[in-house]
DNA sequence: GCCGTTTTCGGCCCGACTGTTTTCAGTCG
């Protein structure tokens, strides 16, 4: 799949365009590289499909830049991108990462000292050949060598599962201040990005000065970068940047509105604000300069006639349109989790009891939790063997008729996470998975297989009648490990033809499917499971994660099997086939 | 270069800040 790669030339010719001054174009192509990189489906099958005309219709691609695309597909180059390497050979990407640095700056710095790389750039700024140059200066210079220290020192985004609670923690703090009238996150924290960047917390106060005090003088703030009137912007030692704004309530909503973004669905409402003769920006929505909306951002959408957006949605992925044609998807909320069905107990490598796991389900109000040990290949977590498995079992019904007997609607579900052995086969015999609730079957071993053979392996498995779920299908760490890799088409389409349900699992660093897959998922109407994946009971806390990004990929209750009943949930997984038992 | 429930030509997102300049370009979010 070409997609993310043309996303990522056409966003470096625009930024190439951009250096040359060209005016318009570079929106273009960034454009279509934004659209190109959100897409759903394989852009070569679309051209594959309908051709040049099909190109042309993706939102943001017109004559050029769909016969760019051809080209690509067709040769594997574009001689257009090209030319712009071979004319300005400079390692752009790295460049205008530098806090201060964009396209223009890095095109003087390159005519007129030679700078191609971040070294060289880190060289020209220590012998002061950047300062005298025209448009340039000594703190311009210092600036550069500062960012490049800061780029060096820092560990790049973090993970939402490392933010969220700091977060919630300062935001506590910020809510119990006498001064504080209102406060929330914004950003991308707001929007459960799978990563974040930095923190911003939005407030309404009567007395900003004494906020702003308490916030610089947190535990853990470790340098201030800023303090002024109504913004405030520090350091903590985890190396987290956190943004503090005072805002006055009768524009509170447009700044929330405004600072939770993403960018592009601000851009993409703005539009539709000039549309209808009005301007949006951080201080409210104007019909010349009185403020038709301000206060909520409930009050922003409706006048621009367009329903609530939640903030997961706010990608200008196709929400706004779905908005306006009233097809916005119920998501499924963060109170809608009625079990978790990937939990590990201490018969395998957990940490937890099966009485201290079922205890913990009953506190967090679940209807069931699904016991889902290791399986005997894999000997580091302690994997259980068939006869393991049944003995386990029989602990659970005890357990069970125990809840019962004392009237409580709540069950352990007798389940495992078996192994997805090289080709395809399950490490446990049909006779034992059939006497489980349900089978999760995974990949923990063989990482590097190549892609015919990765993706047979996978759909041998999920045409197992025993195999009800695929646990973090495509294997991605975030920053650590890519996917396997697999044809995820036609992964999607086995799920959906042998109603294989896929996992959406809720290790900060896994969060797998992601976004944009659980999207693909849901529109071919595969089904899904929010698990934790949890080794001990803390981690049953895990959920959110997933199900901020099940809301990301705009899944609904229907989509989602644990936001049903246990006789639903039950029902709705695979029968195995008659004489397989 | 793209686009059109006003448009096939004339538009294209907003405001603040910084550092450099004597009125503004570049960058950022």
């Amino acid at each position: 799949m070409k997609n993310q790669e043309l996303a990522r030339i056409f966003g470096e010719i625009a930024e190439y365009l951009e250096m040359e001054g060209v005016r318009f174009k570079p929106y273009a192509y960034q454009k279509a590289a934004l659209t190109l990189a959100a897409l759903q489906e394989d852009v070569g099958e679309v051209y594959r499909r309908s051709g040049l005309k099909g190109l042309r219709a993706i939102p943001g691609v017109g004559e050029s830049i769909a016969s760019k695309i051809e080209e690509y597909l067709t040769s594997g180059k574009i001689a257009y991108y090209e030319e712009f390497k071979r004319k300005l050979p400079i390692d752009l990407d790295a460049i205008i990462r530098v806090e201060g640095m964009g396209p223009k700056k890095a095109k003087v710095l390159y005519e007129k000292l030679g700078v191609t790389t971040l070294e060289e750039l880190e060289e020209a700024a220590r012998s002061h050949k950047i300062a005298p140059l025209f448009g340039f200066g000594d703190k311009t210079e210092e600036n550069i060598l500062e960012a490049i220290e800061f780029l060096k020192r820092s560990t790049g985004r973090f993970l939402l599962g490392e933010i969220l609670p700091i977060a919630q923690g300062v935001l506590a703090k910020l809510e119990a201040l006498p001064e504080v009238t209102t406060v929330s996150t914004a950003g991308s924290l707001r929007r459960m990005k799978e990563t974040i960047g930095d923190v911003d917390f939005l407030a309404i106060s009567a007395e900003p000065a004494k906020v702003m005090d308490f916030f610089v003088s947190l535990p853990g703030v470790v340098k201030v970068w800023g303090k002024g009137g109504t913004k405030a912007s520090v350091r903590l030692q985890q190396g987290l940047d956190m943004d503090l704004r005072v805002i006055p309530a009768q524009s509170y909503g447009a700044a929330l509105q405004y600072f939770t973004g993403s960018k592009e669905h601000n851009i993409a409402l703005r539009k539709i604000a000039l549309d209808q003769g009005l301007k949006l920006s951080e201080y409210g929505l104007f019909k010349g300069s009185e403020a038709v909306a301000a206060t909520s951002e409930e009050e922003v959408y409706h006048a621009l006639g367009l329903p609530y957006i939640p903030p997961e949605l706010r990608e200008d992925r196709g929400e706004i349109a779905a908005a306006r044609a009233g097809r916005l998807p119920a998501l499924i909320g963060y109170q809608d989790i009625r079990g978790d069905l990937h939990v590990h107990s201490d018969w395998d490598g957990g940490a937890n009891s099966l009485a201290e796991i079922a205890a913990a389900g009953q506190r967090l109000g679940y209807e069931y939790i699904g016991i889902a040990d290791h399986t005997k290949f894999l000997k580091i977590e302690r994997g259980l063997d068939e006869e393991a498995l049944l003995a386990r079992n029989l602990e659970i019904d005890r357990l069970n008729r125990s809840f019962e007997k004392a009237g409580l609607s709540f069950r352990l579900l007798k389940g495992c996470e078996a192994n997805i052995m090289a080709d395809g086969a399950i490490d446990i015999v049909d006779e034992v998975l059939a006497q489980l609730d349900f089978v999760i079957a995974g990949i923990h071993s063989h990482f590097k297989m190549n892609r015919e053979q990765m993706t047979a392996r996978l759909v041998t498995a999920m045409q197992n009648p025993h195999v009800d779920i695929i646990s973090h299908p495509t294997g991605r760490i975030i920053k650590r490990r890519d996917e396997y890799a697999i044809d995820l088409e036609t992964i999607l389409t086995v799920a959906r033809d042998t109603g294989t349900v896929l996992e959406i699992n809720s290790y900060p660093e896994r969060l797998d499917l992601n976004d944009l897959n659980i999207r693909r998922a849901k529109e071919m109407g595969i089904r899904m499971v929010i698990s934790t994946d949890a080794h001990q009971i803390d981690q049953l806390n895990l959920m959110i994660y997933g199900l901020g990004q099940a809301r990301r990929g705009w899944a609904e209750k229907a989509d989602i099997i644990n936001a049903w009943s246990v006789t639903d949930l039950l029902q709705s997984l695979k029968k195995p086939a008659a004489g397989q038992l």
